[in-house]
DNA sequence: GGGACGAATGAGAATGAATTGCAATTGCCC
DNA sequence: GGGCAATTGCAATTCATTCTCATTCGTCCC
């Protein structure tokens, strides 16, 4: 139902990312639990635009003793080692996506839909502005509002 | 010493603006007061990037008695009624800017500095884009993090 | 100029997302 | 299996923002 569900390829990344986790942990002595193994794989399996709520309802279904605290804290490691991408849009909660899946958005104003696109022409062109003002980009979002087909 | 100090300009749109606002008000019989005036002309005077806080301290140093509510209440009146955008970057807090003013970011994360830039060339991309897709855009954000020549 | 009446204000309480302190629990290395 | 630091759940806290409500203020009408 969602825009999320149009993508099932996790783009042979999820083995990269559990690795990149795992090191970022070994680091510094960090332990895996089993909520953090839980919710990691709820995470990859919703794969996107997920709100601490909304993960939280889908990791209770397995474990409905998860408390809120511990999501929120291990979003914060996942984004932390890299894993994940925290994102903001118009309403006050923090969405997280694969951070090996980079795109950007269009947002429907009307129903709220949300459609992923990525244009490397428009990537391109990010990074020549960005050397133009001495800047040295890592990362980037861009969010485009309006109607989708069904809305106008 | 804010990246704001760049623009002097106020591209001949501020008596737009307050046309535009007035007209918003009168139309749904809103009333015109000493605090709105303040806050809306405090408001041109800095010119953007703004948040909440900050234009209070303003705000303050004209007339101590300005409420938080007051200010939270214009801003918002300012953003439905199209003078102003409403803007969220990585802090918890949003951020107003001029809506004539349109331009996108791009942000130093070590040292916070923000500047503004535009381009026709990303912009008529952006909107090829959303055509493809369906959507109709009536407005984007784009912000580009990494560091600044300062920073490297 | 003097109401009347609805909109706006200020102060503080309430909300909601996110963080933190703490006691109890759990991974993990020996 | 024991020890010990990391982690968890819960409740309490923080911080931005919104709401409530009694009071004040703008504006329209006479």
């Amino acid at each position: 139902m969602s825009a999320a569900d149009d993508r099932s390829d996790h783009r042979e990344s999820r083995e990269d990312s559990e690795r990149m986790l795992a090191r970022y942990m070994a680091e510094r002595g960090l332990k895996s639990t089993r909520q953090r193994s839980l919710i990691l794989s709820t995470f990859f399996q919703v794969g996107g635009h997920l709100n601490v709520e909304e993960l939280l309802l889908r990791v209770r279904e397995l474990d409905p003793k998860v408390s809120a605290a511990t999501v929120y804290r291990t979003m914060k490691l996942l984004t932390e080692s890299g894993v994940a991408h925290a994102r903001h849009f118009g309403d006050g909660q923090t969405r997280f996506e694969l951070a090996t899946d980079h795109h950007d958005h269009l947002i429907c104003t009307h129903c709220g839909r949300i459609v992923e696109f990525e244009d490397e022409e428009i990537e391109a062109l990010q990074l020549a502005v960005a050397r133009r003002h001495g800047f040295t980009v890592v990362d980037h979002k861009m969010e485009l509002y309006g109607r989708c087909s069904s809305c106008v």
